[in-house]
DNA sequence: GTGAATTTTTTACAGATGTATATATTGCCT
DNA sequence: AGGCAATATATACATCTGTAAAAAATTCAC
């Protein structure tokens, strides 16, 4: 058989893919038509495809959005991303977060049979739970994976795992301790209570976790308000501490900094977030990106929640981070 | 289960098809991904097609010629249509055509095996024999459907049947007699003869017939060459006629004239014609509209070879009868 | 709380797609 | 003209899609 010129083979690329696409045709219909073979029909498919003759377009208002989120998961290498729509004129980093992940926990509880759910703590997680709707999950048990802190103004940090309890229909334990113990105090003694190992046995079975973040800023309650007094944020950043996740300090690249605070923490280890089947990390705002990524890079992120103005940025900061790479290569 | 608000359910139909055709991913990973259900998923996708949220594009040179081709295929109700190209600026309604014709009929010889086709004749075919690229088909008989003129100056209808075939490689039989008998020859008288009778059972079996048209007007060879001089174009158009196929005057619906010159004409009927397996028109010019549409109304055209500015207005002049047609309703 | 209606999911199956492999065909070189 | 390499076709099979039907779940009305 005498081989076409190549003009030839995409005006026939081009028919095909108009029986195809435009007339709905099998493939084998079209080889029968065109006087061809189904897999000639085939290929030429799968070469319209891959040089771009033929282009799908979604067209929705829902697309960018799609699209941003799936320009999020991929740049994070995460499963899935959730955005919620934010108000631009008076952004607030805490309201669209949240009502995504109560939308997002709900549909899960429903869909999931979940058991134990652990629990983090912080405004955005109390902000979800303003927005749960009422549901009855009698078997569900929450449970608070970090100790609380003894200050605070409007904000509880012993009230986040209750709260949930509550709308959920679920029951709660909490890890009723100060999230860093006192100087001279000997965490393994301190945990060795019968009430705590039971309740730090509870972490190795968790079937989800629902975690925020923060940076090492007066922004987040728990440096705001937490902190023992030998330890400042100051040193922190200097041990290279951009965030962290229940309580633990990660740099940049989501290492532990391996900090003298560790040793006061009460609350559960890294290491055993990791393992816990389905991680929700619910977090935005322009000073948290950085502490998303790491927390992503940690791998304690299967789902992000967070709103579109974040997401945005993590794109936009992807790119300028692989510019600067690209022109110091 | 929850029944969705439409605005979920879009969002989830853009997310599905965000995955299968960005993504690449199948319907049962989708389905896994979102915790949702294959059906829910094909659902989707079907949805999306419906609705427009998913646009096929087919970008390339070729889109449009290969769009105007299946515009007048569905216009015209037929298996084929083949365009041909045509200078704008020289325009000359033969030479597209033909080379189009020269190209489809290579190709079809190739990968048919046919043994006998029926051929027409006319300044279009004639074209085309220039073009013909050399091959070799003993087995292929091409047998001339009608008879020729007597007259002429450059063209030789005569050589039409013999110009195939020597292209060709094949063998051919012409129909040895003028298109129309003289005044008072007896029609079946003349066509007993033997020879004649032999040429005519060809008629039952050929694999597929190349045909051209006209329409009556001096721009037609048979017109301006061939009639016998008591029967005038002008009576013709009287009685009806649009053009003629194998010498055959049809109306605008395709019907046969019943003119008394049918018992004049030397050829194959079109009764006959209607059944050959394959039947291929060749025909271009803005004055063969009519005639293109009339024969393919009446079930002489699997294959229109045309070129674009033919097709283009053919498919003009049908929007035009279409609204005439729906201002009159 | 129960039963009926409706909707969704699960399962099954037919047809289409995608790809691998064996076979056939074509082209080129000697 | 024959042999070999390259290419195309035919066949086979796995996977995916599309849809029908049975089963399960949910919703609604009483």
């Amino acid at each position: 058989m005498v081989r076409e010129a190549s003009d030839e083979t995409e005006a026939f690329t081009v028919e095909v893919c108009w029986h195809y696409y435009v007339n709905g045709m099998t493939q084998a219909e079209i080889a029968g038509h065109l006087d061809t073979t189904r897999l000639r029909v085939n290929q030429a498919i799968q070469k319209a495809k891959s040089l771009g003759i033929v282009k799908v377009q979604i067209d929705s208002p829902f697309s960018a959005r799609i699209e941003l989120q799936e320009r999020v998961r991929s740049h994070l290498g995460i499963e899935r991303v959730q955005i919620g729509p934010a108000r631009r004129d008076e952004y607030n980093y805490h309201t669209a977060v949240g009502a995504a992940l109560a939308s997002f926990v709900a549909e899960r509880i429903r869909s999931k049979t979940w058991k134990t759910v652990g629990v983090s703590w912080g405004m955005t997680l109390e902000a979800a739970i303003q927005k749960l709707p009422p549901m009855s999950a009698p078997d569900l048990e929450i449970v608070s994976m970090l100790g609380g802190t003894m200050q605070g103004a409007s904000f509880n940090s012993f009230s986040i795992a209750s709260g949930f309890a509550a709308c959920l229909g679920a029951n709660y334990s909490l890890l009723a301790a100060p999230i860093f113990l006192s100087e001279g105090v000997d965490r393994e003694i301190f945990l060795s209570q019968e009430i705590f190992a039971d309740h730090f046995a509870k972490f190795e079975t968790l079937d989800a976790a629902i975690l925020t973040c923060a940076d090492v800023s007066p922004r987040s309650f728990l440096v705001a308000n937490g902190m023992p007094k030998e330890f400042s944020a100051e040193a922190l950043i200097e041990a290279g501490a951009i965030g962290d996740v229940l309580g633990r300090f990660l740099d940049e690249s989501g290492r532990s900094i391996g900090h003298p605070l560790d040793q006061r923490t009460i609350g559960v280890d890294i290491a055993v977030v990791e393992k816990i089947p389905e991680k929700i990390l619910a977090a935005a705002g322009p000073h948290k990106i950085d502490i998303i990524r790491a927390a992503a890079r940690r791998g304690l992120v299967d789902t992000l929640v967070t709103d579109d103005v974040t997401a945005e940025l993590l794109i936009a900061s992807g790119e300028q981070r692989a510019t600067r790479r690209s022109a110091a290569g």
